[in-house]
RNA sequence: GCGAAAGUGGCGGAAUGGUAGACGCGCCAGACUUAGGAUCUGGUGGCCAAAAGCCGUGGGGGUUCGAGUCCCCCCUUUCGCACCA
């Protein structure tokens, strides 16, 4: 709460317009009470879910991580090598919304960047799913014992993006945590199988998925069968193959995949070439994967066909004999939404012997979170809560017996994933958000933040509108219509960090240049989406700015507007309102210099009604400055409150004098002024009157003549 | 490897295919001054003593009357994703 104290006397001296009493805390009850409420809605509606999984765990947090909080294989937070581990967890079943996440990004109106970051991380691939009978050994296949003991198919399903190469299958390879090598692993081969296993687990993610290591991998000793061959192949183990992608196992096409071919050069195991490109046949050696367009070879009845046909062909094949299915494959994670922490909303949830699993009833909400003086997280993998008997023993509300509760919190990426609903309806303690209310204002229209959160809050949130919707709560599935990621700050040729002891405390600046001139510098040291270099010696010009506004406006005359001022204010007012509106701020202050500098040429006091507009104008960036100059104008209320913003005639933006370029063989020879609106015939007969341009012409005859009408003529010769 | 963005004066950066370098910092000169890290005025891409002129937007080609801008190839930097089958 200090901090929080803290940072809003922050954002007040620097001016920014927030609405104090419409603020929320996800840490107080009144908040996250609804963040556990949208948990409910989530849970009834089928997509939360508690399982077994392997989870990203950060040993320094002491907590799991979703994916899209592990960076390169290290924790988001802490920058700690992330392990793997098997927990059983709460996931929100963001997969189910893959599809839609992707479709309508094509359809709002965001950054390209953040588009693509999250078109990357959703990961479409588009193949099919094959399956490959185990041959040896023999597992158990009871299709009649009941569903609990039903040993899982003896299939090895593999998703593949090239059900075309399925002849070049030479070998099958399982991540090492399948669950299927248990049961497949020969006793020979046993020992080694398990000591490459624990190896594996006992890597972090970091080094198990560089990848320019060499590859490592064991023999099971199970062989299955190839589906389109009917060879019997053998079924290896290795790290390069993920559990969390596809179906954690693969079919290995060494002659057409980099990573297969050099897992199979390493081990001696058969490479068979599928495809020939321009120029190979069926039997040219491969010295290295070929991964490109071709025929089929050396595949039964589809040789001589073209690889992206035989993609469908292949598959409906297959899929005849029932070992295949067309698919369609995303990268994106269910979300793990538990936290093995104290601070974050209790997950409302119940376990009773007798009912199973029982969500807290709505009026029962909030779950408080207790105070307690042993918060901090351990190893154990179980949440600080989690120790405290007399917090979490309770009863069911179901049947009235003995109940525990879930004693780990949610992810507070969940606490921001909604909070824009809750804005508006802050001052609502008896709803989430109000249906007018929320009716009126959502969703955002413009919303503007870090490009660092397109794979967190920002796939979130869409994730969670998205869930409303369908819920029949909200009536717009997209939160924020319009985004722009605001580029980084950068300071010392570095982002700010504490450690590296550049950031910017901005009460320092405050106190010595003033909010005003702080804003403005952070408006124009750069284009406001790529951020830029915050230097300390380019304060100066927003600075002198600011006071040379201030002198100007206040030695203001009350008298007729020059003609040229009078133009240039139009003109200016255009250019700032156009360019606010597109983000560009750095020249929309550029222009505002230019018109000052105008202003004030020739020394003369300057018109009341050329500097009224430029303060209205300059407001949104120095406030304080504008608010206090538009009370010396002798306005009476608010510059923010009744002043309306300029507006431009758009036949006065323009000047009636224009300087008009001439070229000869479009080199630019000369520049005169014309008056606006000139004709073609009048500016040639100008252009070929200057001595000047007539010497670069040199006796020769104009071929063409190329006019831009107010610019420039260009004379052809030669 | 895949994806995205970007390479322009000493610096931050401007430029709907039409005057490259707006605006600002810095620098130079001058004015006012006891003083200047204040303020004001002027200048400031390179070559050249200067004018005229020529050159100039990472490199190389191309399209065009005209290219920083469009097309092709290459180089560099930054960011995101990455053994994704």
């Amino acid at each position: 709460e200090a901090n929080i104290d803290n940072m809003r006397r922050q954002l007040r001296a620097l001016g920014l317009g927030h609405d104090p009493r419409r603020g929320v805390a996800t840490t107080d009850p009144s908040y996250y009470r609804w963040t556990q409420w949208i948990f409910l809605q989530l849970y009834k509606n089928g997509l939360a879910e508690k399982k077994e999984a392997p989870v990203n765990w950060c040993p320094s947090c002491q907590t799991v991580l979703a994916n899209e909080q592990v960076v390169g294989g290290l924790c988001e937070r802490c920058d700690t090598p992330v392990e793997m581990r098997y927990l059983s967890q709460w996931f929100f079943k963001i997969t189910n919304y893959a599809g839609r996440l992707l479709e309508n990004l094509k359809h709002i109106d965001w950054s390209d960047t953040t588009r693509k970051a999250q078109e990357n991380w959703i990961g479409k691939s588009e193949g099919a799913e094959l399956e490959f009978p185990i041959a040896r050994p023999k597992v158990a296949d009871d299709r009649h014992a009941p569903a609990e003991i039903q040993p899982e198919k003896p299939v090895i399903r593999v998703f593949t993006t090239r059900p075309d190469t399925v002849f070049g299958a030479t070998y099958m390879v399982l991540a090492p945590e399948h669950p299927l090598v248990e049961r497949i692993t020969t006793d020979e081969r046993r020992e080694a199988v398990d000591a490459y296993r624990r190896q594996a687990s006992a890597q972090d993610l970091v080094s198990r998925k560089k990848t320019d290591k060499t590859k490592t991998g064991v023999d099971t000793g199970a062989r299955a069968v190839n589906p389109a061959t009917g060879q019997e192949i053998p079924v290896w183990i290795a790290d390069y193959v993920l559990m969390e992608y596809g179906t954690g196992a693969i079919m290995a096409v060494p002659g057409h995949d980099e990573r297969d071919f050099e897992f199979a050069t390493q081990f001696g195991l058969p490479i068979v070439r599928v495809v020939a490109g321009e120029g190979d046949d069926a039997s040219t050696p491969l010295s290295e994967a070929y991964t490109g367009p071709g025929k089929l070879v050396n595949s039964g009845p589809f040789d001589g066909m073209d690889v992206e046909e035989s993609k469908r062909a292949v598959t409906a094949w297959l899929a005849e004999k029932g070992l295949a299915e067309a698919r369609v494959n995303y990268r994106l994670h269910d979300w793990t939404i538990s936290r093995q922490r104290y601070w974050g909303p209790p997950i409302p949830i119940l376990y009773c012997d007798e009912c199973g699993t029982v969500p807290v009833p709505e009026d029962q909400l909030p779950v408080l979170l207790p105070q307690i003086a042993d918060y901090k997280p351990d190893a154990s993998g179980i949440s600080p809560l989690a120790r405290h008997e007399e917090w979490y023993i309770t009863t069911c509300p179901t049947c009235g017996g003995k109940a525990r509760r879930e004693t780990d919190v949610s992810d507070t990426f969940l606490d921001s994933a909604w909070y824009f609903l809750r804005y508006p309806s802050a001052k609502r303690d008896d709803v989430p958000f109000d249906p007018a209310i929320t009716k009126h204002w959502l969703p955002v229209n413009s919303y503007i933040g870090g490009n660092e959160h397109a794979v967190l809050h920002l796939l979130y949130a869409r994730f969670i509108t998205m869930a409303l919707k369908d819920f029949g709560l909200i009536d717009f599935e997209e939160p924020f219509t319009r985004f722009r990621a605001h580029g980084l700050i950068v300071k010392d040729g570095g982002k700010m960090s504490k450690s590296k002891g550049n950031v910017i405390v901005p009460d320092d600046y405050i106190s010595h240049w003033g909010a005003d001139t702080f804003r403005t510098y952070l408006m124009f040291l750069g284009p406001y989406q790529e951020g830029g270099d915050f230097r300390e010696a380019g304060i100066s010009g927003p600075y002198n700015f600011i006071n040379r506004l201030w002198d100007t406006v206040l030695s203001a005359e009350d008298r007729a507007m020059d003609a040229e001022v009078e133009q240039k204010l139009h003109a200016t007012i255009k250019k700032v309102t156009e360019d606010c509106e597109a983000l560009s701020f750095n020249t929309a202050i550029a222009a505002m210099m230019e018109y000052l500098n105008a202003v004030r040429a020739g020394g003369r006091a300057p018109e009341r009604a050329a500097v009224e507009p430029l303060v209205r104008l300059i407001a949104p960036f120095a406030p304080h400055v504008a608010e206090e100059l538009w009370a010396r104008l002798g306005n009476a209320d608010s510059i923010f409150r009744t002043a309306r913003w300029p507006e431009y005639d758009a036949a006065k933006t323009v000047a009636d004098t224009v300087e008009f370029v001439v070229q000869v063989n479009g080199k630019v020879r000369a520049r005169m002024p014309m008056s606006r609106g000139i004709t073609e015939e009048a500016a040639r007969d100008a252009a070929l009157a200057d001595e000047h341009v007539q010497r670069f012409i040199d006796g020769k005859q104009v071929r063409k003549t190329i006019f831009v009408p107010d610019r420039l003529i260009n004379l052809v010769v030669g």
